[in-house]
DNA sequence: TTCAAATTCGAATGAATAGTACGAATTTCA
DNA sequence: TGAAATTCGTACTATTCATTCGAATTTGAA
């Protein structure tokens, strides 16, 4: 009692669990895919994985673990390969938010699956989320807060890429929330959007950032 | 055997069931907006419709079959809201679309839980509905189908109201898809998002159909 | 008021489910 | 090789869930 007991220094195989780490949450991403996060058991996630429910329960104590660490582990990935796309942009305010188009696009057909369960996140985990859990996506892709955004808007009207007439404020906001809408509407529509309007989800997307861009462009 | 039998006409107290089903979706309808619809259990619908689970199955089968009745329900209604809206519109193609993005705003602001429903049947449901079950929201708005929007581009050239470089095949769903998503997902992450942009969900999502309605626009 | 049919109720059933506990077997890595 | 970390196997509890069935109640027409 008189001395801070050392702490245990619990030794553990730190490869080996990031290696289960991994395959649960890989297991758990595609059934949640598959089949929607809260239809998917515990059970189901132990067995994809190749587990016994006993040793689960030593990486994650319940499914909202499971959740939330995928959620975590989907944005830094996103965001890490949406600024390695946008840091390679230079020039016109406009060149860079064209930038960050691109990057939206590149992950819409790369990785939908991933943006499909973000689209989940954003239906059903987004409204009660808490704050300290989790930075906004926005937020993440931005590290510098969002400021960096209203700053962008300023740049652009400066170097004349950009309208005049646009609001530092919440113009960039609003464009890129409505980008990112969009791209997680449509990974969720998927092969719906193909049949119905008879294009490929890409072009789509493509057209849907061209507009926006127009519309945040000066002439 | 030898003559077709007559159908029992089976008798119905029909204002009294219509007035049960009213109260059995009007509480789905809150639960799911609550926590998720698929967090919802029969039960829960059950004590909040006031009923016992057996009187329930006399109305619906399954879960399922409350949502599917529900999503109908929801896209009639804001189908129809949003076509009275857009017929008094006359004039320029710009300016019928412009009345189109302000019924999506009406109902972002009146309906919000409207909305979030169809955020959450965007999410979950959309992937694997069966065509026949349903028209898509879109194809709900314009029952003359889908040339509509293109004529519509069509129009907006031949009047000058809209850029000559726009495709009639795809940037009228392109624009009106964005809206849709902007709509829904702002509708999902309600308070949420006034809190991380400090700006009102309506004004974001006029910033939004602005931007997006210049990048259609000639000038 | 009566009566048959429509509707609701009460109670019960069986199936899934999340999560736990613990000793034995296996794997890891120093 | 050996001690410790990890997994396995199994069994168990307790809960929650969807759904059913026959009995009770209510309805509306005669």
């Amino acid at each position: 009692m008189a001395t801070a007991e050392v702490l245990p220094e619990r030794k553990v195989y730190r490869v080996h669990r990031e290696k289960q780490l991994c395959r649960i949450l890989e297991s758990a991403e595609r059934l949640f895919d598959e089949r929607g996060i809260d239809r998917v058991t515990m059970a189901e996630i132990v067995s994809a994985a190749g587990l016994r429910p006993s040793t689960l329960y030593q990486y994650f104590s319940s499914k909202d673990d499971i959740v939330w660490a995928l959620v975590r582990q989907t944005m830094e990935r996103s965001a890490l390969r949406i600024q390695s796309t946008v840091e390679k942009a230079h020039g016109l305010a406009l060149d860079r938010i064209s930038a960050l188009m691109e990057g939206l696009t590149e992950q819409l057909v790369k990785w939908p699956e991933e943006v499909r369960f973000m689209a989940q996140f954003d239906a059903l985990y987004a409204r009660d989320w808490s704050a300290e859990r989790l930075l906004s996506p926005e937020a993440e892709l931005f590290p510098d807060g969002f400021t960096h955004l209203t700053t962008l808007i300023h740049e652009g009207i400066a170097d004349g890429s950009l309208r005049a007439d646009l609001d530092p404020q919440i113009s960039m906001h609003a464009a890129l929330n409505a980008a990112v809408a969009t791209q997680r509407r449509l990974a969720s529509l998927g092969s719906r959007v193909e049949a119905e309007y008879g294009q490929p989800v890409e072009r789509l997307f493509r057209e849907a950032t061209r507009v926006i861009l127009q519309g945040l462009s000066a002439q």
